[in-house]
RNA sequence: UCCUCCUUAGCUCAGUUGGUUAGAGCAUCUGACUGUUAAUCAGAGGGUCGUCUGUUCAAGUCAGACAGGGGGAGCCA
């Protein structure tokens, strides 16, 4: 009956002296031959477990090491030292699972994060990863609760497809043909898929917007929540091949809809983290304070991990057009004195220098950036009406974020049949295979908006961690698909 | 993909103008101690210096290629 166990966090909790409790875990340090630092999971706290001298074998003790799984049975009894309340005399110890310490390569002392990143498969056990990898779920269940508090459905749309219509990436290939050079090939010597599995070309989704637009059609607001596939040769501490993105699709919403949507998720999200999982903050936001004392003090961020979440809890994003965006980039003093390396006008895709300057120099808080030109924004976004010739827009927003960059892409959709089938014309989008997407804007279209957010981001947004690496389980990226 | 830095013990790092037997802290092991908090004290074991090629009487040290990793950029979420 391993179900009698008593997790850490509610013996820390709740625990009374003069119960007797069983609990399961891993030895975090066995210390002075008598003090287990036992933890289990449940919260970064270890329950010290006390095996008084005399009372197990030698041969027992010495099985106690870093890393080796117990059955503790005993009392729970006010601790006579300094370090906690409670602990537990130890009745019964049970080795579940040696551990050899000379091996087991986490070792009770600061490990990089670079090192642990090579030993994925046991960096949970770790406080970092503990907070970390808690705060992640917690940001899942989040997404789920706040959207089923507003009546979204959420729709699973495929991770397979056979559409690469919205251009958002390079895309991995899904095939059964062989792949020694003898599939058939057509006349004209390409690969011949309809003698692939699905008799076409496919690839793992890059979105599911798309098809999420075609349920938001019908049910009026859709959240789609699940992996995404980007075959880009992307190596940065931002990029994953493997992510999961959040994307909702709301009917009858327009721009500034979607972005209080947005910016509601966003704050709803911290503050449920705030309120379940406020010791691992705590942790984090000590370790990165750390981490920040080894850096010159010109590179420290302004405000610790804490600080930065309550101050995203307490001021509204600051909300400005593209065309602003330039005026103020034009208007810098950065920018007159040349410190950009990519040049400022209207019509460019903003750099990264040019984002983090608006968001960490000049707003110092997250910025939802609005009405980006057309040419440089997807197909299906909605066309401003009244720009002037040569400075078209569209109904795009982006939010970004201190430290991370791009968290938030999305837009108003194109939802007028003739301007849709227009712009797809002139970005030499197939509208023939597409054509399940547009009987949307036939059949009783509406206005309708959504957005993505990368979650990954926001779970380094929350916890802190600068790498990308640090916040999945198993990371995916070029040249790296260990465990 | 580009720029840049790095690769020496299980981990984090020193290693002088190229020169004999490559060091430290932590971890591990052994012993001591026994209310410890990443315990403490004493001792011990542990390294083909990322790989290959070259320069040289001599390479951890110099050069080149390759591999792996960090940071930045591009692409983006």
């Amino acid at each position: 009956m391993f179900n009698q166990r008593t997790k850490i966090k509610e013996l820390l909790q709740k625990g009374q002296a003069g119960e007797t409790v069983t609990v399961m875990g891993w030895v975090r340090t066995f210390r002075n031959n008598q003090f287990i630092a036992l933890n289990d999971g449940s919260t970064n706290q270890n329950i010290q477990v006390v095996a008084s001298l005399g009372d197990f074998s030698d041969d027992l003790l010495r099985r106690l090491t870093t890393g080796a799984s117990l059955k503790i049975t005993g009392e729970l009894v006010v601790s006579v030292g300094k370090g906690q309340s409670i602990e537990i005399k130890a009745a019964t110890i049970e080795v579940l699972g040696d551990s050899d310490a000379e091996k087991y390569p986490l070792q009770p002392k600061k490990h990089s994060l670079e090192f642990l990143r090579e030993i994925a498969h046991l960096r949970f056990r770790t406080n970092t990863f503990g907070s970390v990898f808690r705060i992640r779920h917690a940001l899942a269940f989040a997404v789920h609760r706040f959207f089923n508090e507003r009546g979204f459905v959420y729709l699973h749309t495929p991770i397979i497809t056979a559409s690469d219509a919205e251009g958002a990436g390079e895309t991995f290939r899904v095939t059964t043909l062989p792949m020694d050079g003898t599939a058939k090939r057509t006349e004209a010597g390409a690969i011949d898929y309809s003698e692939d599995f699905f008799g076409k070309s496919t690839n793992l989704t890059v979105s599911g917007q798309l098809e999420g637009e075609l349920g938001a059609m019908a049910f009026g607001e859709i959240y789609t929540f699940g992996p995404t596939f980007r075959a880009e040769n992307s190596n940065t501490a931002r990029h994953l091949a493997e992510f999961w993105m959040i994307e909702p699709e709301m009917a009858f919403h327009d721009l500034e809809d979607n972005m209080n949507l947005a910016e509601a998720f966003i704050r709803y999200l911290i503050g449920y983290v705030m309120e379940h999982h406020a010791d691992d903050l705590v942790f984090l936001d000590q370790r990165l304070a750390e981490e920040e004392k080894q850096k010159p003090q010109q590179e420290r961020a302004e405000m610790g991990l804490l600080e930065k979440l309550r101050f995203v809890m307490d001021h509204p994003f600051e909300r400005i057009t593209y065309t602003e965006a330039i005026q103020i980039l034009l208007d810098s003093p950065a920018y007159k004195k040349k410190k950009f390396k990519y040049d400022v006008a209207w019509g460019i895709d903003m750099q990264s220098e040019h984002e983090r300057y608006l968001v960490e120099k000049h707003f110092k808080r997250p910025v939802i950036v609005t009405n980006y030109p057309a040419k440089i924004k997807a197909f299906y976004m909605r066309q401003d009406d009244g720009c002037e010739p040569g400075r078209e827009t569209v109904a795009a927003m982006d939010i970004l974020a201190p430290g991370i960059g791009e968290i938030v892409g999305g837009s108003q959709r194109e939802e007028r049949l003739s301007k849709l089938e227009n712009r797809m014309h002139t970005m030499h989008i197939p509208a023939e295979e597409m054509s399940w997407y547009l009987d949307t804007r036939r059949y009783g279209t509406v206005p309708h908006a959504g957005f993505g957010l990368g979650f990954e981001r926001m779970v380094q947004f929350v916890t802190g961690m600068t790498n990308i690496r640090d916040v999945i389980a198993f990371a995916r990226t070029p040249r790296s698909c260990e465990f």
